[in-house]
DNA sequence: CAAAGTAGTCAAGTAGCTTGTCTTTCGATA
DNA sequence: TATCGAAAGACAAGCTACTTGACTACTTTG
């Protein structure tokens, strides 16, 4: 029978690592980033540029909220707003140099703790979660998009 | 080496779980709990009956903020602040039959979720991701206690 | 038993979104 | 190619879930 503690155990992990994540970005400088910045981040990372729409489809906020994060990620330094290629409405949003320095600590950061958790669970068993983790993510994602705003 | 990327897995899967249980709740009439009134019940069912500051101090917020969850979680039936048995400045708050409801309601979808998975990626695997991120919790937990407010 | 500390309340301030409205530009249709 | 609905973004105001600040009632400590 499934006990059904999971996904408790799930958001107290992911918060410990967001914790020490946050924690250990302030220590280099970068303490002015929000949860929501993250995401923001994730994105553009992916995508090499994104318009203010299509950021606030990725995060499920208004459009109007998300030129106001971007507005203040720009003022931070983390991103620039320059024209778009085709279509002068719009402004595509890219990482500045300090936005990429930021995710590579976040990255580094992720894969630290990967390690220690190697070293507590042992490599196979962490190997088996990072499979389970994958499948579940991903028939989850069949739904529709997993909203990645920073509530629960 | 460690992809670094069973963080932002977990990250996806728990919003994902989040995401169901919030509709399964709205859909049993429980529409009108927020994030933050699910980390008061866990430490209620727990504990059956704290006082505001102990809430306060379980989820990172001040206990003014804690106050007037409160006063909104009496407001919608959910929980009850009696008397404190042996401190009159206190005031001890438990869960309402609504509320006890409500947290049945969500541990049943949790498992219910976890039999989903079971399915999804086989008992054996599911057993050792179980294992896995509870000996991350618990390692986590030596350092201080996780603190459970809806960030990140 | 006085002094310091704690539980809770009331009130005002703030951050991070929202909704509403507007301008500019785009793309489809006639 | 003229026009007209839709879409990108900006500006402004509003709202919600917290915060900080100031206070009262009660308890604990020395």
């Amino acid at each position: 029978m499934a006990s059904g503690d999971i996904p408790g155990l799930m958001g107290l992990a992911f918060r410990s690592v967001m914790d020490t994540v946050h924690e250990k970005l302030a220590e280099q400088g970068f303490g002015d980033v929000r949860p929501a910045h993250g995401y923001v981040f994730q994105l553009l990372s992916n995508t090499h540029g994104s318009t203010a729409v299509e950021i606030a489809a990725h995060l499920g906020i208004t459009k109007q909220g998300a030129t106001q994060l971007l507005a203040e990620l720009e003022d931070r330094g983390y991103v620039r707003r320059g024209p778009h290629p085709t279509d002068r409405r719009a402004r595509i949003v890219t990482l500045t140099e300090r936005g990429w320095a930021c995710v590579a600590a976040v990255v580094a950061e992720w894969r630290a703790i990967e390690e220690g958790w190697a070293a507590l669970v042992g490599r196979e068993n962490l190997d088996a979660m990072h499979a389970g983790l994958a499948a579940i993510v991903g028939e989850a994602s069949k739904k529709g998009p997993i909203m990645l705003r920073p509530l629960w």
